[in-house]
DNA sequence: AACAATAAATTTGAACGTCAAAGTATTTCC
DNA sequence: GGAAATACTTTGACGTTCAAATTTATTGTT
């Protein structure tokens, strides 16, 4: 077997890994009633201050008409508000509910336990080639590919 | 910024970069009739041998009743072909075709230069320690969340 | 040999995520 | 004031997924 394939095999397997684990760490108790999209609409609705559909469309590159309906599910479970603007009665304001942050944090929790777990396991050297290696990665999509920074 | 950070917003930069970008090559020019499950099934039938239907949806983690629709799909499109066996005709033998095969390589040379480009900016030693750490975190994610190989 | 249990695949019905395109209400600009 | 642009929602279509029901075939038991 060669290094190629090795490489290749480890990198597909922790992608499918990190996937399985936090669709598996993440909906469960109190926030079984929650899909693996729903984290992702919260995490781009953020903590801080209210956002526009549009904003929040464009944080998750896809069109308002998906947020919409994901929206739709968001605000019947009690994790998000909707508020049409005063001033710009076109313009629709979703914020976090009180359940909402707690999903919020709830999400960013793993991806904090994750990483310390990772680095839990390597040695500082080991975790400098594994940020090294994977900012090439993305320098390399960018250079090929144009993938721009959100 | 604290290597936490970085090492986190590395993680999931790369995962939506390698989802866009698998999504924005593979799905091109003369296989632009496929999805990026198309894909994954292509992968998992593999260049060898039939197999089952049951062995496929095993490698892949879904149902039998989710494959034979994605499996309808690519036989239609001609990239699979469908047999019943002659010796137990409860089960149903897939294999790629041609074209399949040709979707297959398509897929494993998008893997091929990514592999390369990362190999390409690292030295041997600094390879051997990346290997060593992505084998380290797929082991310690197997003890800690019970993910299986396939 | 008959019957029950098991097995492989397909079908059905439901839910979710996605987009493009059409529709509604509002604002901006000339 | 009217045309164009904007923000959002709705609609219709398709893809992915599962659980559960169904069909067909094989295996095991008595």
């Amino acid at each position: 077997m060669t290094t190629d394939q090795t490489l290749n095999e480890l990198l597909v397997k922790i992608f499918k890994d990190i996937m399985e684990i936090e669709g598996r760490c993440l909906i469960r108790g109190e926030f079984s009633d929650m899909t693996y999209n729903d984290f992702h609409v919260i995490e781009a609705i953020g903590m801080q201050e209210p956002k526009s559909m549009k904003t929040v469309a464009k944080l998750m590159d896809v069109t308002t008409g998906t947020l919409t309906k994901a929206m739709d599910g968001l605000t019947d479970k009690g994790y998000v508000i909707r508020e049409r603007s005063k001033q710009d009665k076109r313009v629709v304001w979703v914020y976090l509910t009180e359940k909402g942050k707690a999903a919020y944090k709830h999400h960013e929790e793993f991806h904090r336990d994750m990483i310390q777990s990772v680095k839990g396991e390597l040695s500082d050297q080991e975790t400098t080639v594994l940020i090294y290696a994977l900012a090439k990665l993305i320098d390399y999509f960018k250079e090929k590919y144009g993938i721009e920074e959100e």
